[in-house]
This record gives structure tokens, C-alpha cells and sequence, in this order.
RNA sequence: GUGGGUGUAGCUCAGGUGGUAGAGCACUAGGUUGUGGCCCUGGUUGUCGGGGGUUCAAGUCCCCUCACUCACCCCA
């Protein structure tokens, strides 16, 4: 038997109709903000890649799927959305038009990471990207989308982390103070930390290892470095948090994984998912869209992990299936070729209508009628034929009544 | 990439010290010659994850491998 690749996963009926009740709810919320779709190709040069999220960071080195295509080119699975977004962006010039853009996309994303709970190769993320707006209001309404969207799917327990990274102004007098500081104490930091304290300083302070949280426990605050404009961007943002009533927590050590982030960075965590904390990230990246060959334009986005998002949503796979209204139990070659095209005409009318094509007992077919929990049960056989009456059958109260043949779609649609 | 746990029927799982595979549920047929759920009776289903080894004999012991899962790492 062929099995799926490792890490990937089927989505099954009976899932599916939870996925598409998220997306409903996502998409009606997002368009309500003024958001519009957007649909990216999910291979795409890798070049892309390396140039937004940065060579050195572990996705990059080791967590994409590349591969030469007929031709030789190196092409990549895409490890996330926003590259692409913006990618897309400048290519059809859509800041000639309007510089503001307000994009989202639902779609799959690509990591060679060993799975476990909340992580797979293949995971659906939820992405929202706004370009040409520099204020911090921005910065707190998207924060308020996303707490938004959890509230409307009933989502318990989760909290935003948020912190300023700074800009290419602060953030390199922020790194060297911290490159000093780790020098101080290379002694007693973990292998990757070492490694890290010469490539990008900054994620050594996210380091879970208790003896490197030891060692920079004094470690400089990137908060202390801010530059005048990033220190006024992060109060307003923060202000207009509070002012909207969202909880939020203000985390210091909160750094990212991608390179192109700049000032407002965030995370929306929970403990609902074992080691996996995140179920959404994002942040500014005003230095992207130009770093990518585009104009100098502000952005923000983020993304959150669908999977993980229906993990800790608690919907009821029943309230989503659907199930038919109508069952039709026919009986014997006449009945059921006449059933046969009631069946299709009642599809048609949108009533949604079962029937077994394979000639079985009527007390067989009353089961399969149950089993689909078909609230109607339409009887027809021979003695039906002749007196030109079928038996419809109640299924919650056993209630039965009799229905003219002619007709007979007219005469069940009043009933049903 | 590293470590732990687990792989037996469609599902959940039994199978001391090796002796040729079981239960419940599900499915199916009947009891009820044309009426579902409850009850009763019968029936179907297995490359015991895969490969190799030890043995007269392996689901059981040994080696290798694969998958699932959790954790490290990182992140959604």
C-alpha cells in the first residue's frame, strides 16, 4: 500500500466541513476590514526565500524543500506566505494604483521540520499582509483582527506577546551592546547560542536553555535602544492596544525567526498545544517590499497556523455535516428506476435525497436511512405503484403519511 | 538532525515463561415474506508495520528498517 509522505496529512469529510466553517468565518471577518484574496503560486524561485527570510535563519538553512526543475533552476515549496505576497506586490506595481493594500490568503506552506503535535510538512496558514501604512494604528488593528477572528471562533486562552525590534537605525547599537555582553559570557552559553552570538545576536535571547536565560539575565534590552521614532511607534501602538481593550503582554524576549522583521513584532500564544506556543506570528517589515526590488514601502503581516487554530477551537464536527433530507426506499426494478429520477429531480431542487440503487430489503434500507439521519424516509413499492400513493415516513416522530405519486416533488417540497 | 513511547480486523484493544490469532464496536444477513434505533442468532474482514536471523516451531526472542506519536531544536 502506498501511505502518504511523512508529515503531511488527508483532510477527511467530516474534518473538511470544520476547515471550511474557519475559513467562512475568517474571510467574512477579514473582508469586513477591508481585506481582499490573493493567491500565490506555492513554488517559487528560491531565491525569493533566501532574499526575505535571510540565509542564515533555520528555516532557510534546512527547513525548505528545494529542488533544480527540468531546467536547473532552484525552485521552493513555500516555507511561508508573505514572501510571496510581496513578491507579488511589486511585480504587478499594485502601489502605482494605491499604495495601501490590504491582501490575505489561505494556503498551504511547506517546512522539512520532524513533525509532532501542532506541526506537519504540509500546514495551512492564514495570512494578512498591509502595505503602505506606516502608523502604528495599523500595528494595533491588525492585533485586533486577530484576537477578533479567536473570539468569533471561540477560542479560550490565548494571549498576544508583543515587543519593538527596532530599525536600521537603533537595532545595530542594540546589537553590539548585546554582542559585548555575550562575549562576557560566551563561556557559558549552549553550542547554538555560540554559534548564534556571531550571525544574529538577538536570537540567543529567545534561547530556552536555562543556563543561557542565566547568563543574560542582564542582558541589554533592545526597549533601551530604541530610536526616538521606534520608541514613539511602539507607545502609540501600545496605547491604542490598551485604549481597545485588548489584553496583551509585552514580552521582551520575544525575537522571531525570519529577518525581515522591523519594530512591531508579536506572537499569539496558548498552552493548549503542547510545545507548540504559537498559534499566530507576524510584525512590521517596512524594509522588505525594497529590499525585494520594489519602492520604498511600510508593511505588516501575519500569519496563523490553521491546523493549530482548529486544535484549540473545540467545534463540534456534528454541527457542520450535512445531512440529507430526504431518504427514498424503493422496492423492487420498477420502483426504484421511477425513484431513481425523483432522486435526481429533488437534487436538483436542492433537497439533498439518498436512495440504495442495489436492490435491498426495505428493513436494510430503513437502517441506511438512520444510520445517514435522513429526517424523511419516502416509501415506494408495488403496492405504492398500484394505488398510486407513496408513503412518507417521519423519521423523529414515525409519523407516516400518504403522497400522491403525481406530482410527487410538488407534494414533498410543501412537507419537507 | 537527536531522544523516548507505540505499531495485532475498518475502529478501540486482549494475546505470562515461543506451540500456528481473539474480544467489543462497526459492517452484513436473518429472527420480523414491506418499516430504522433496543434485543437475539449467524456471517465477512488480518501480508500480527516490513525485511532478515535464531528455532522443529516466532505476534511473542535478536538485528535492521519503516510509519505513527511525544519531546529537544525551531516555528504557524
Amino acid at each position: 500500500m502506498i501511505q502518504l509522505i511523512r508529515g503531511f496529512k488527508d483532510i477527511l469529510p467530516g474534518e473538511v466541513e470544520v476547515w471550511q466553517h474557519v475559513e467562512k468565518i475568517t474571510r467574512a471577518l477579514f473582508e469586513d476590514f477591508g481585506f481582499t484574496e490573493i493567491r500565490t503560486p506555492i513554488l517559487e524561485r528560491t531565491e525569493l526565500f533566501k532574499r526575505s527570510i535571510g540565509e542564515e535563519t533555520d528555516i532557510v538553512e534546512k527547513e525548505m524543500y528545494t529542488f533544480p526543475d527540468r531546467k536547473g533552476d532552484l525552485i521552493t515549496l513555500r516555507p511561508e506566505a508573505t514572501a510571496s505576497v510581496v513578491r507579488s506586490y511589486i511585480q504587478h506595481k499594485m502601489y502605482a494604483t494605491d499604495p495601501v493594500r490590504k491582501l490575505y490568503t489561505i494556503g498551504p506552506m511547506f517546512r522539512r521540520e520532524r513533525p509532532q503535535k501542532g506541526r506537519y510538512r504540509q500546514f495551512y496558514q492564514i495570512n494578512a499582509e498591509v502595505f503602505g501604512v506606516t502608523s502604528p494604528l495599523m500595528d494595533a488593528q491588525v492585533i485586533l483582527l486577530i484576537t477578533k477572528l479567536f473570539e468569533r471562533l471561540s477560542i479560550p486562552d490565548v494571549k498576544a506577546h508583543v515587543n519593538s525590534l527596532g530599525c536600521p537605525e537603533c537595532r545595530p547599537k542594540f546589537n553590539k551592546a548585546l554582542e559585548d555582553v555575550l562575549e562576557s559570557v560566551k563561556d557559558k552559553l549552549c553550542e547554538d547560542c555560540t554559534r548564534r552570538s556571531g550571525k544574529n545576536p538577538m536570537r540567543t535571547l529567545d534561547c530556552k536553555v536555562p543556563s543561557c536565560r542565566e547568563a543574560l539575565s542582564d542582558a541589554p534590552s533592545i526597549s533601551d535602544f530604541l530610536c526616538t521614532e521606534c520608541r514613539n511607534h511602539f507607545e502609540t501602538f501600545i496605547s491604542s492596544l490598551e485604549k481597545m481593550d485588548i489584553p496583551f503582554k509585552v514580552d521582551k524576549r520575544l525575537v522571531r525567526g525570519l529577518d525581515y522583521y522591523t519594530r512591531t513584532t508579536f506572537e499569539i500564544q496558548t498552552e493548549m498545544l503542547g510545545a507548540q506556543n504559537a498559534v499566530a506570528g507576524g510584525g512590521r517589515y517596512d524594509g522588505l517590499v525594497k529590499a525585494l526590488g520594489g519602492p520604498e514601502q511600510p508593511a505588516i503581516g501575519f500569519g496563523v497556523g490553521f491546523e493549530r487554530l482548529i486544535d484549540i477551537a473545540g467545534l463540534n464536527v456534528e454541527d457542520f455535516i450535512n445531512k440529507p433530507s430526504l431518504y427514498i426506499a424503493a422496492l423492487g426494478d420498477r420502483c426504484v428506476s421511477e425513484a431513481f429520477n425523483w432522486q435526481c429531480l429533488f437534487n436538483l431542487e436542492g433537497i439533498r435525497t439518498e436512495m440504495d440503487l442495489g436492490g435491498k430489503s426495505l428493513k436494510s434500507q430503513m437502517k441506511r436511512a438512520d444510520r445517514l439521519d435522513a429526517m424523511h424516509v419516502l416509501i415506494f413499492g408495488e403496492n405504492e405503484l398500484e394505488s398510486g400513493f407513496a408513503i412518507l415516513r417521519n423519521m423523529k416522530t414515525k409519523e407516516q403519511t400518504e403522497i400522491s405519486i403525481n406530482n410527487i416533488i410538488d407534494n414533498i417540497k410543501k412537507l419537507i
